[in-house]
RNA sequence: UGGGGCGUCGUCAAGUGGUAAGACACAGGAUUUUGGUUCCUGCAUUCGGAGGUUCGAAUCCUCCCGCCCCAGCCA
């Protein structure tokens, strides 16, 4: 008996278009005005300005979402930036990894794919008009006796005896690091500002390292490189962006950033900061991430656990979801903390909407139909999903001799416990109402090794003729046909709420984020598609690892549970599940 | 204790002088062949605190308190 074809899976079609309108917030508010006003002629041109040093994670959605929302709201553009200034933390497989994740969320930068490395000669003469009109120096003072000569925050700087050299010697010196005539750190360039602005980063911020390593994208063509602020800032008037938004952090930069551009007399976007995301039982430090990754906590960037976007597109999570979850957070200037649950909503509610449903039994408990025929299989008309009247039907094959997960039964039910238990009638899911007569043991350990129960042939498809009714439905699985999957049960990666906050964050990583058991999943879901999702009914929504499926194994990540309101009860009554 | 920011429900977040939106979470209840979904209902007499201005303040003023960011040749 060949089983139901595996039903159209449930995929995402990266989409520009929004699913709901979007809140507003301050900064559309000042895109708003600037648009009615003609600031910038009426144009908006935005930009997400990724280091290619890691991989993108949910906090960067938002900002991409921000960015390439406001673009597409006010028909502006927004350009794919990578700021790669720093070539030892840098590389393409990052810069490749976070054009997949901005694509895979949905967003398009068409041809607007920039990189602050394509600016280095650019950048390098503006720095020499810094130096023309005595507004840069070179500097022969090293690392440690800059930070001495900074001062505190209470403290003026002092000036580097250095500082005052004549035009003609800075641009000597300046041309020569250009040449790799001087070795790492022996000399930099640095603004000329104010080595007592209470604003520390005014204090003759450096411009120019010298740094002989090869670029990802420039090889050896250089050997000094431009630091993030100068290069920022003037990349930004380069590309003529009109709202440079970025997080709150920057804030004390943007008085740099204006120095810069109006000494050098250049285009000059409006920068905007905002607060980045924070989310519950998570880490979004690039630090931390990589401290992950590199300690072997977890297997990679695209970890199902990770809060990165691929480890969320592995995980499941939809990214019409993570929009949806980026447009809710909103948009505002205060630190704050979303509740993770919020995430888990906005992927609920997506998938519920969209995923098939099927049945896999998780913790199988063997269950033996007494009166049964022998030998017969009959097929089961089962709904593929009640939000979604298009999705159809399938049939499941039914047999005497089934799984059920071990946590419907109870031997001795508590209060309030619906499910089966000697004696009780229950139904399973399209199928039979079937009644517990036997449970049986092994003599040893005492566990339940098998149930014996019987089927009401008058309730085929779930109904009973006399109106008699049954409190519990249960998913179920026939043995004979069903097909063996490994599923990964994915907790929270840390038990606390605010991981970041705890000594070192890595102790408060949970041992147990992690569980893999052996599953029995109905027939038609042999040759899922990686990727896809599905609704194990009565469990939560899994998706079909991209990775690990090779060699005819079926691999289910679970994405997230569904809302259990029996495990609320069970945890309040101090019921152990 | 220099400078720059921020403080509205458990968590996000509207509100910009006229008498506290919404969402998540939580708690009840209805419907249900997923203890899912859906649907009702409840959930800030109060806006970090104290004064003041005003007929009227979360919104204006003053002082105070708390939290975040800045001392990379990282971004």
């Amino acid at each position: 008996m060949s089983p139901t074809p595996p039903q159209k899976p449930e995929r995402s079609e990266p989409t520009i278009g929004k699913e709901t309108p979007v809140p507003s917030n301050f900064i559309r508010s000042i895109v708003e005005e600037d648009c009615r006003t003609g600031k910038w002629d009426g144009r908006v041109a935005t930009r997400f300005p990724p280091e290619p040093n890691g991989y993108l994670h949910i906090g960067h959605a938002k900002s991409i979402c921000l960015n390439f929302g406001l673009a597409a709201d006010f028909n502006g553009t927004c350009n794919l930036r990578f700021d790669d200034t720093n070539p030892l933390k840098e590389d393409v497989e990052y810069v490749d990894s976070i054009k997949e994740d901005v694509r895979w969320l949905g967003f398009d930068w068409q041809d607007r794919e920039y990189y602050a490395s394509d600016y280095f000669q650019q950048l390098y003469d503006y720095a020499v008009q810094l130096i023309h009109k005595g507004l840069a120096y070179v500097d022969d003072l090293n690392a440690d006796e800059i930070r001495e000569y900074r001062g505190t925050l209470t403290e003026p700087g002092r000036e580097s005896p250095w500082r005052n050299r004549p035009v003609e010697e800075n641009l000597d010196l300046f041309h020569r690091m250009r040449e790799g005539e001087f070795p790492d750190g022996s000399r930099v360039l640095r603004a000329k500002i104010d080595m007592a602005s209470p604003n520390l980063l005014m204090r003759d911020p450096t411009l120019y390292r010298i740094r002989k390593a090869s670029h990802h994208r420039t090889g050896d063509a250089w050997c000094i490189y431009p630091m993030y602020d100068f290069t920022h800032c003037l990349s930004d008037s380069i590309e003529h962006i009109t709202h440079s938004v970025c997080t709150l952090e920057f804030e004390n930069n943007r008085e740099l950033y204006d120095w810069v551009l109006a000494r050098l007399d250049v285009y000059h976007p409006q920068q905007i900061e905002f607060a980045r995301l924070n989310l519950t039982y998570t880490v979004l430090s690039k630090r931390k991430l990589i401290a992950l990754v590199e300690n072997g906590v977890v297997q990679g960037w695209d970890d199902p656990r990770m809060p990165t976007i691929s480890g969320m597109r592995r995980r499941g999570y939809p990214p019409e979801a993570i929009r949806n979850f980026c447009d809710r957070i909103g948009v505002a200037r205060r630190d704050s903390l979303v509740d993770f649950a919020l995430l888990e909503f906005c992927v609920r509610e997506y998938l519920n909407r969209h995923a098939p449903r099927v049945m896999a039994v998780l913790d199988p408990l063997k269950v033996v139909i007494e009166n049964w025929p022998e030998g017969r299989t009959e097929e089961m008309e089962a709904v593929n999903n009640p939000e979604d009247p298009a999705a159809g039907t399938r049939k499941v094959p039914f047999s005497g001799t089934l799984f059920i997960e071990r946590d419907d039964f109870r031997e001795e039910p508590p209060r309030k416990f619906f499910r089966l238990a000697p004696g009780r009638e229950v139904r399973l899911r399209y199928a039979y109402f079937i009644r517990c007569t036997d449970v049986i043991k092994d003599p040893d350990t005492g566990e339940v090794v098998e149930l014996r129960c019987t089927y009401d042939p008058e309730t085929r498809g779930g109904d009973a003729p006399d109106g008699r009714k049954v409190k519990a439905t249960l998913h179920w699985v026939s043995a004979s046909h069903a097909a063996d999957a490994e599923v990964r049960l994915y907790e929270h990666l840390f038990a606390e709420e605010r991981p970041g906050e705890a000594a070192d964050f890595l102790t408060t990583v949970r041992p147990d984020s992690l569980r893999t058991v052996a599953a029995k999943v109905e027939p038609g879901l042999t040759g899922a598609e990686p990727g896809s999702r599905w609704q194990f009914e009565r469990l939560g929504y899994f998706c079909v690892d991209p990775g690990d499926g090779e060699s005819g194994r079926l691999v289910f990540n679970r994405t997230v549970t569904l809302r259990d309101t029996w495990a609320k009860i069970a945890k309040k009554t101090k019921i152990s599940g």
